[in-house]
RNA sequence: CGGGGCGUAGCUCAGCCUGGUAGAGCGCACGGUUCGGGACCGUGAGGCCGGAGGUUCAAAUCCUCUCGCCCCGACCA
């Protein structure tokens, strides 16, 4: 491709809405535009790498035994009034209605139409397991879309489905599909790490997600190199060491605690430690008020509240609220004599505690010396405990190291969660109905462009790995009005292209130093540069993107030391 | 939705506090000098100062409302 004939526009500047770097890359590049929030066209280079990496999913996915098909991205209200997700799915699920005031929703996944789509088509224990993938433009109105690609309302995902008989049938494809990830990450060239992960709105039971490792990314991983346990820390667990316990006490003691509607404050005054006493919040829900006791160092997940609690929404209770319900000022709630319409969530770090301290429910008032059975009415333990790094590994009791990865694949088990609501059955051996078990499996195309980039790339700009780069080599021909450099170039843009090469010729009639940089910022991987200078010198000059040492390569070498580093052909 | 910030030329921004009728750099066009790391000189085009209302002799500037965008938080494949 002439850059002449391409359509490339790179910028000097920072664009002033990009914070993090791939975003901004990606702008200044010429690789994407916003057109509203959350919402990007991507220019001619940017749709190469992605059409780049949408050849390798295919590529493994078709390994995997998995088909591709394509879906519409606009879906009717009915088929997800039928999975229930209509009401469950939240103002994220873009709704409108067609002139015929029919309920619609842009796609953000497609769970409810691919079911419909195989109920229909399937029948029989014989027809099963199948895996079906698309590649298609999802919409989700985020609360907030952020940083470019990683975060946007509209975007392109891979997304698969699998359809199984039986609960081993789906293990199977879950690993298959979970080994071809494997290989296309590793395809990508990206350093990254596949984590527990919770289910979220999907549903399901086993969950997987495959995390980019990377400081900007959103999410929190908990790992140990010892037992190789990896998980969010919305997932992961522990096992925590119990405190020195505190002496029994016949019954509960009362102290008088002014002013200490802190943990902090407590154990200051009462002269314990935080992780003996308990704490406890209370929380407002679509399925009531929790009060969760939690050990009195440690920090609630609130992931793993939602789905302890089975809620669509659970927050913190407003201060008058819980002043109602604890009949105490903010601070001093305790497990002790709740009301009835208050549950009772113990976590098993606070219900380890022997004896312990807690708020009495009087404002500044705690008691000491409670222990579960004796003074704490009707609970339920769960573990609602937030991990943190240097926490015992749940396996090894190895400390669990911290680090930040950007999601670009999600794998789920569903089991029968969509085929029962919507009756996508089969007739198994004895001729009897049963609901398929499912997975599904997702890829985000653009977060994964996005996430390469905040992996590979220094001061001056991207510097692509070899398999996701527009294109795999710059040609730059320094100075247009030079007959011999022209010539010599042209000639070498011509052999490139024969040997099936995806080259950049940068033929435009530009500075040098405006040429370097472009060449800097877009991070093509292999740099051919024709000047007079390289001519004299013997030769052209040849560089890698990632190292940018300089040497001179004679002409008739050039195609062979090319091959060398590319290998053959790589055309999108 | 809560908190914070920003909307002025294609882009990045100054001007706003203290009202007097629009600026810089980059980019673009033309001419000249340059030509291996975002050149220089000259000339020029380009703005309903996000939108609406108000205050005022006068509003980019002050007030009210609105829309858009960004950041932090809650939320999320």
């Amino acid at each position: 491709m002439r850059w002449s004939d391409f359509y490339l526009f790179t910028t000097r500047e920072d664009p002033a809405d990009a914070e993090v770097v791939s975003h901004r890359l990606m702008v200044r590049s010429g690789m994407l535009r916003k057109l509203a929030a959350g919402i990007y066209t991507y220019q001619p280079l940017g749709w190469r790498s992605m059409r780049k990496l949408m050849e390798i999913v295919r590529r493994e996915l078709e390994v995997a035994g998995c088909v591709e098909l394509s879906m519409p991205a606009v879906q009717p209200a009915e088929l997800w009034q039928e999975s229930g997700r209509w009401q469950k799915y939240g103002k994220e699920l873009l709704r409108f209605e067609d002139r015929h005031q029919r309920g619609f929703c842009f796609g953000p996944t497609h769970e409810e139409v691919i079911t419909d789509l195989v109920r229909r088509d399937v029948s029989s224990y014989r027809q099963l397991p199948l895996s079906l993938f698309q590649i298609q433009t999802k919409f989700r109105d985020e609360i907030r879309p952020r940083f470019g690609l990683m975060r946007g309302r509209e975007f392109l995902m891979k997304d698969a489905y699998s359809f199984h008989a039986d609960g081993d049938s789906l293990d199977e494809a879950y690993r298959a599909l979970h080994d071809a990830y494997v290989r296309i990450f590793e395809a990508c060239e990206l350093d990254y790490i596949v984590v527990e992960a919770d289910s979220g709105t999907i549903g399901g039971s086993s969950s997987h997600e495959f995390m980019v490792l990377a400081d900007t990314g959103e999410d929190a991983v908990l790992f140990c190199k010892g037992s190789g346990y990896a998980a969010n820390v919305e997932k992961a667990t522990t096992r925590l060491a119990p405190p020195p316990p505190l002496p029994a006490l016949e019954e509960p003691e009362a102290v008088d605690t002014p002013d200490a509607g802190s943990i902090g404050a407590v154990t200051k005054l009462l002269g314990v430690e935080p992780a003996q006493t308990v704490k406890t919040l209370v929380y407002e829900s679509d399925k009531g008020f929790f009060a969760v006791a939690i050990r009195g160092d440690r920090t609630i997940n609130e992931i793993k509240l939602k789905n302890v609690t089975d809620s669509l929404w659970i927050q913190l209770a407003e201060a008058p609220e819980v002043e109602r319900l604890t009949g105490a000022a903010l601070g001093y709630a305790g497990p002790c004599g709740l009301p009835d319409e208050v549950q009772l969530l113990v976590d098993e770090s606070a219900a380890a505690l022997q004896s312990f301290v807690c708020g009495a429910n009087r404002t500044e008032v705690h008691l000491r010396g409670v222990q579960w059975q004796r003074d704490v009415g009707r609970s339920r333990t769960v573990d609602v405990l937030l991990a943190e790094p240097g926490d015992p590994c749940p396996r090894s009791g190895q400390a669990l190291e911290g680090c930040r990865g950007i999601e670009v694949g999600h794998i789920f088990k569903l089991g029968t969660v969509y085929s029962s609501a919507m009756g996508c059955t089969f007739a198994d051996e004895n001729g009897q109905e049963q609901p398929m078990e499912m997975g599904c499996y997702g890829l985000g195309i653009g977060r994964t462009v996005a996430a390469a980039i905040e992996q590979n790339h220094d001061d001056d700009g991207i510097s692509w790995p070899l398999p996701l780069a527009p294109f795999t080599v710059l040609l730059a021909a320094l100075n247009p009005k030079d007959e011999a450099v022209v010539r010599t170039a042209e000639e070498l843009y011509e052999q490139l292209r024969r040997a099936g090469h995806d080259v950049l010729y940068d033929d435009r009639d530009e500075r040098p130093g405006v040429k370097f940089k472009d060449a800097d910022l877009i991070g093509i991987p292999v740099r051919v540069v024709v000047g007079a200078r390289s001519l004299e010198a013997g030769g052209v000059e040849f560089s890698l993107r990632s190292d940018r040492e300089k040497r001179i390569v004679a002409v008739d070498e050039l195609l062979a030391e090319v091959g060398a580093v590319v290998g053959g052909s790589s055309r999108v």
